[in-house]
DNA sequence: GCCGGTTTGATTGTATACAATGCGGTTCTA
DNA sequence: TAGAACCGCATTGTATACAATCAAACCGGC
């Protein structure tokens, strides 16, 4: 349980992303107690780092931390599934404006490139390939907003909603298709600087992203929260 | 230096609004060293509480913790306007789809008896009359988009805003009037249910609003980063 | 047997103590 | 006098100790 912080980074920032790795990976099911002492003993510090990162991932939203009775990773509704998405296209669309002026058409391309060679594969490796270009797309999209702020707050936001996607993984051929055509129809957009166009493909492909993990959520939610119980 | 914290209420909550409103007001001037010991004897407490402000404070952007020299208050810089208004931009302008359905005609109404009232006023009390105006319809637009992440994320940004409006407040009743007639114009369109029109005005007004301030901004930093020397 | 009060254990909230780090001044030397 | 090494101070980072609080179990009275 314990790779060792690299010397001159604080202690909590290390513990930082540890304790979100468990979150997000599903290590720490939603629900799941996080005692303070209990988790400095794992970790091998004291319980004031461990407080301090506690109290980060509250602010994240992955943890809560009700008064006096301890914290427990958050058991995500399906509001709250529909609140991140809908955070996320809002932010995104309005990255896409300044995108088209400030992405290196360079990166499209290969995008674009990557999306066409990817055509012929299927199963899990067709899977892997659309989950690892969406991640660029977006990133990407994010990144060339010029906005720092912005840029932070989707940081969290991606991480939050990746975890999603992960447990809710089992997309089958179809959907990454039809994902497939989606990022090459917004690439393409981007490519001709439409950014009405690119707007509303993105928000359709976000949109069919959320209904994707909602289905899954839904199914999923019941077990989840049974395993939760500690 | 200590109104007292109600009594079921974790004193860090009760420091976190403290800290906040002494940076919000200008009190703790932008550049500020914040000793951790020096706060935690002005408030009789302990260094623990504040140090678990002064992370909160970081996330939230207001104060910077370079590594090992202590925090300040951050000054913000001309792009920290621009990336602040831009992003507020993002999130209300898509709030309005849901807030043309969502919103009560009455809370509208109220709004817009409100703006033609101050129509023969003039002076401080017509600039405190639009300032409260635009803080209601901000604030409206904001709670009604049903998205609790997003009221959550906005809570912090309208903080950082209208601190940065407060430090260069010296609008003049012609600036405040332009103001009100972009409130009234938002209002109607909102009350027309019209999502395209209220986002085109709301985008006008947000970009209005960050001119004035930008302009401010430029003028008044220069003092400030003089001042804050501590 | 059931209900209410009390007690105990677990866990957090806060305070304090100690270690590590970086900065600035001072002194010694060339 | 200029420069460099060193020492001390200020401040943060981390650990530990103690107080407060909540919950659940236990016990006694009805």
């Amino acid at each position: 349980m314990s790779a060792k912080p690299s010397h001159d980074e604080a202690l909590h920032s290390f513990l930082y992303r540890a304790l979100l790795e468990k979150i997000i990976s599903g290590e720490f099911a939603p629900g799941k107690r996080l005692v303070e002492e209990e988790l400095a003993r794992a970790y091998g510090v004291s319980r004031t780092p461990i407080r301090e990162v506690l109290l980060s991932l509250v602010k994240d939203g992955c943890v809560e931390r009700p008064r006096n009775c301890g914290a427990r990773v958050v058991a995500f509704t399906a509001e709250d599934v529909e609140e991140l998405f809908d955070l996320r296209t809002a932010l995104e669309i309005h990255c896409i404006s300044t995108v088209v002026r400030t992405v290196k058409v360079s990166e499209l391309l290969e995008l674009q490139h990557r999306l066409e060679a990817v055509e012929g594969k299927s199963g899990s490796s067709l899977q892997e390939e659309h989950a690892s270009i969406d991640l660029k797309l977006h990133h990407l999209i994010v990144e060339n907003s010029g906005n720092r702020r912005l840029i932070a707050q989707m940081r969290n936001l991606s991480l939050l909603i990746e975890s999603l996607q992960l447990t809710s993984f089992d997309n089958t051929d179809d959907q990454a298709r039809t994902t497939g055509e989606q990022h090459l129809a917004i690439v393409r957009a981007l490519l001709k600087r439409d950014v009405g166009l690119a707007q509303r493909l993105l928000t359709e492909h976000i949109e069919y992203g959320k209904r994707n993990v909602l289905q899954m959520f839904i199914k999923s939610t019941y077990q989840q929260q049974l395993v939760a119980k500690e």
